[in-house]
DNA sequence: TTGTACGCGTTATCAT
DNA sequence: ATGATAACGCGTACAA
């Protein structure tokens, strides 16, 4: 392996030109430049991109930040992201906040000092406080969120259409002949999971059917207690439609639902969120949201290499528009 | 933000000062020490990494490379390492290879480029030509296997005991009564699938059981074609157990044996390997092989950063350890 | 204990 | 079209 020093030992030209003509490769000539070519070939020649990324202040790294990564749906957007920066001479380096807004901080922190080109991050569910923007807008580095992000203007976000999805998906259980549909809600704490309950909401009063605040329940995560509360509410109010608020929440109805010795899709019916792989593995098969992780992904890359080679700061906002995807989970059964 | 430079234009010390308070700490007295500590804070100082890197040939980042990021055993491995190495001020930079082992040589090309400390890598499929560890051994760049690895010596190497879990898993079907066990079997070119399929063998032959190589069988990812292939094999030997190679395809497969109208566990009963979190979610649960993902990656990134100090390159190998998870897809129903 | 000065491998500016 | 040289920010051998 060998650096343009090299290059200029052998063909002796100058270290200029030689940088020259692995960089712009305008304003040389193109017999030099095919010596060059060659002795860089012959000599196995390996840019230091350090050394290049202190000269010129461009590291070719993106920094990403989720909440955590085994999760397939920050996994899936993950695989979007390294596959178009990638595709583009860059590489993704990426931090975890674990919902800490202190480990999110850190993360950011790091990337400054790594030098990043530009961050890309779904802000955990802690988040408050978002004057670290103030900083980045000082060092010049951009910021995209994706998915999860601050209720602040003036930012650049990919986000999916939560509300319109969830519309979606509780109109669709009540076209299925729902009567009585209760939402399973996600942490009211992000903005997403209030969107869908807002959708829920939105088409309970579009389609005349009454609705109220204890038509949305939240999980105790306590698989007793969670029985106990779904049992009860679906006996009280003779609930035929369920609207989760994900695919893994959905998955863990459908089981309660099942023990309980209710049939799916004939009893009640479900539709979930997020279209993850899961979806398809359960029986019945669950009806739901798909959520393009990987679309949301490259969205969120092609911003980000956008906004490199921008003077000033703009703001941008990407809506991915939701897609039902209807699985026996919500299928009425025809007689 | 600011240097070391501003420091010592803050403090009146020289930059050599700054930076031994900074780094070795050792050599600088205990005044001078908390006056540069007390200015580095009073102007928010952010050490340059680049630059520390291209001085002092320490990057402080890890390189990871596994075939398919959204995975769920890769991206668990991947939270492993990212905690461990993060604890300890390194960073992760994460390269696909989709299988391909092009793509995985460009990876571990872009790693040496960033001069990446180490690599941690799970080696594709495809992957036959291991020429570029020389080139590595050349920089000094350590690499640690995990999961995948290739079959050659002086390596270090961090792997599953997948033949002892292999062994278990059918052992277990057989003390549940089964006498007449198939085994679904992974992609033969990687060894751990072939270690299952010893363990499998192994076992069967262990407790006198018939084994030929029709007791194993590859999926053909076509439902209709593998339900075709799964009945016959069922009928014909009255198959009561079944040990498939990994979750994924259990539950696969689980459904095409529901769907054929057998009962599990009561006709039929499954093992699993690697304890995905859907094992969990679909009905009957599976029973698994406990795959350790975290762990294994915390052990992978603990083995990376001691190999850092290391003057000559030792080989390694950590053998994880299986443990049999019992859940209601194994279960005999005692009357 | 502290300061001076050089070098890491590039890129960029200014000459020629 | 090409070359000489400074600079990026930091770490360290050497001098003081």
């Amino acid at each position: 392996m060998s650096g343009i020093k090299d290059i200029a030992k052998k063909t002796g030209l100058s270290l200029a030109t030689i940088s020259r003509v692995l960089n712009n490769s305008t304003l040389v000539s193109e017999k030099t430049k095919s010596i060059v070519l060659n002795a860089a070939q012959a000599l196995d020649y390996q840019p230091n991109l350090t050394a290049a990324a202190l000269r010129s202040g461009k590291s070719k790294i993106i920094g990403i930040i989720v909440p955590e990564i085994n999760n397939p749906f920050f996994s899936s957007i993950i695989n979007g992201i390294e596959q178009y920066v990638g595709k583009n001479g860059y590489s993704i380096i990426i931090a975890q906040s674990h919902e800490s807004k202190k480990k999110e901080r850190h993360a950011i922190q790091s990337f400054v000092k790594l030098n990043v080109d530009g961050i890309l991050v779904s802000i955990s569910k802690e988040s408050n406080d978002f004057s670290f923007l103030d900083k980045l807008k000082q060092e010049k580095i951009p910021i995209v969120f994706f998915d999860r992000k601050p209720q602040i203007d003036n930012i650049k976000e990919v986000v999916f259409d939560d509300y319109y999805g969830a519309f979606m998906a509780t109109e669709h259980l009540i076209q299925q002949g729902g009567n009585h549909l209760i939402h399973i809600a996600g942490d009211l704490n992000l903005s997403l999971y209030k969107d869908r309950k807002r959708g829920f909401q939105a088409a309970m009063e579009r389609y005349q059917k009454s609705y109220a605040e204890n038509h949305v329940l939240e999980l105790k995560k306590n698989s007793a207690q969670d029985t106990q509360i779904l049992k009860d509410h679906i006996q009280k109010n003779n609930v035929d439609s369920i609207f989760v608020n994900g695919d893994e929440d959905c998955i863990y109805v459908l089981n309660i639902i099942k023990s309980l010795g209710y049939k799916i899709p004939r009893d009640i019916r479900l539709v979930g969120f997020g279209n993850l792989s899961i979806s398809t593995l359960v029986q019945p098969p669950i009806s739901t949201i798909d959520q393009r992780a990987e679309d949301m992904g490259m969205v969120a890359a092609k911003t980000i290499l956008q906004s490199l080679d921008e003077k000033q700061p703009t703001s941008f906002k990407e809506v991915l528009s939701p897609k039902l995807l209807i699985r026996e989970s919500s299928k009425v059964i025809s007689s």
